[in-house]
DNA sequence: AGCCTAAAGCACAGTCCTTGCGTTAGCGGT
DNA sequence: ACCGCTAACGCAAGGACTGTGCTTTAGGCT
């Protein structure tokens, strides 16, 4: 079952998720994730519990729900002229965005009550929109770079591996190396 | 707290931990993640359901702490006679373990159930171990490559992402494709 | 305007979580 | 080798959470 959901604008359904997220949110930041039980989200959101249990059926799946939409980029990708700043501010701003508590524990979320994995296909799919949205301007200033595939691997990869896996010692002059390297920058690499 | 248990080997302690560890094991097979439950565990375990709410607090906590164990790997990687074939190979067996039902989920649990992050970074630790082995391998035979932080980033990371993120379509072919790249193989990167 | 369906509320039963207290195993000291 | 001491386990009970059958309501559709 999909946990996303596809309600009608304007109808009580819609009034509904939109109390339950808010209530997430707020009590996210009041008392931490530790604290939160459906059943106080639903008090919060004026809701029966029962409606929670059966629109989303797990408190993950709830907070997986709430994460992704938190974690959709608001905004365009700044335009810096060239590609290779464009690329450097978005992977500074992404990791910066990402490393901080709440990002870590939105991603974690967002990639925990998700049983068929498509939620993490959501962020993962964000990334590649903002990306694109890149590589698509470069193209029109007529710069030749690299395709989206490669700076998901090369860039936002090693990126996120490193939040989830290995969160000490990240900061922006991570990010501005992997663009570096992906611009020729000396690899390493090679034998 | 951190989860994982430092035990003496041989105490009453060590028996309860290693009998809950199988049990947890057997019941994910038999029954599947989903069915699990810490009375359950308890029961089939032959210890009461407090023993292991005081020793690892939450069901999630506990999964986290068989994932690791279960990740870890238990045989040196193979030595193929020169550094690239013995990370395409490598990378190729990574893959393809992680990319079983069991694996992701193992990888999932880990993540989860771990709120500094120290299993997380365990799993990480036993990667770069493991590509260690292969790097001081090939700097005995005299073959100069890259340095692990340039192998996380390029091999296993981007491998982690699509697991965790896009888990569909993930073959072989991709991993010796990341392995190729990294050593020197056309990157479309550069402008 | 009225019907009809999907979703929410209500209530209750079952399970799980959590903690206080007593007991025990086994480590360390003499 | 014995004995005290502490950390860990078992037991039990109270409270909270989970999940479901049934009823009610909102709002879309003709």
């Amino acid at each position: 079952m999909s946990t996303r959901q596809r309600v009608r604008p304007g109808g009580r359904s819609a009034r509904v998720q939109a109390s339950v997220h808010t209530a997430v949110r707020e009590l996210l930041e009041e008392r931490g994730r530790e604290a939160l039980t459906v059943p106080l989200v639903a008090q919060r959101a004026g809701v029966t519990p029962s409606t929670i249990y059966r629109r989303w059926g797990t408190l993950q799946e709830l907070l997986s729900d709430v994460a992704v939409e938190r974690l959709r980029p608001d905004t365009a990708p700044e335009d810096h002229g060239d590609l290779r700043s464009d690329l450097t501010a978005w992977a500074e701003q992404f990791l910066d965005e990402m490393t901080s508590a709440s990002g870590r524990a939105y991603i974690r979320d967002a990639l925990l009550g998700d049983p068929d994995g498509d939620n993490a296909g959501q962020c993962s799919a964000y990334a590649a929109e903002q990306i694109n949205v890149i590589l698509a301007r470069a193209a029109d200033r007529g710069e030749h770079g690299p395709d989206v595939e490669t700076v998901m691997d090369r860039i936002v990869a090693p990126m996120m591996y490193r939040i989830l896996f290995r969160p000490a010692g990240l900061d922006a002059a991570y990010a501005r190396r992997l663009v570096t390297e992906l611009f020729g920058g000396r690899g390493k690499g090679g034998q």
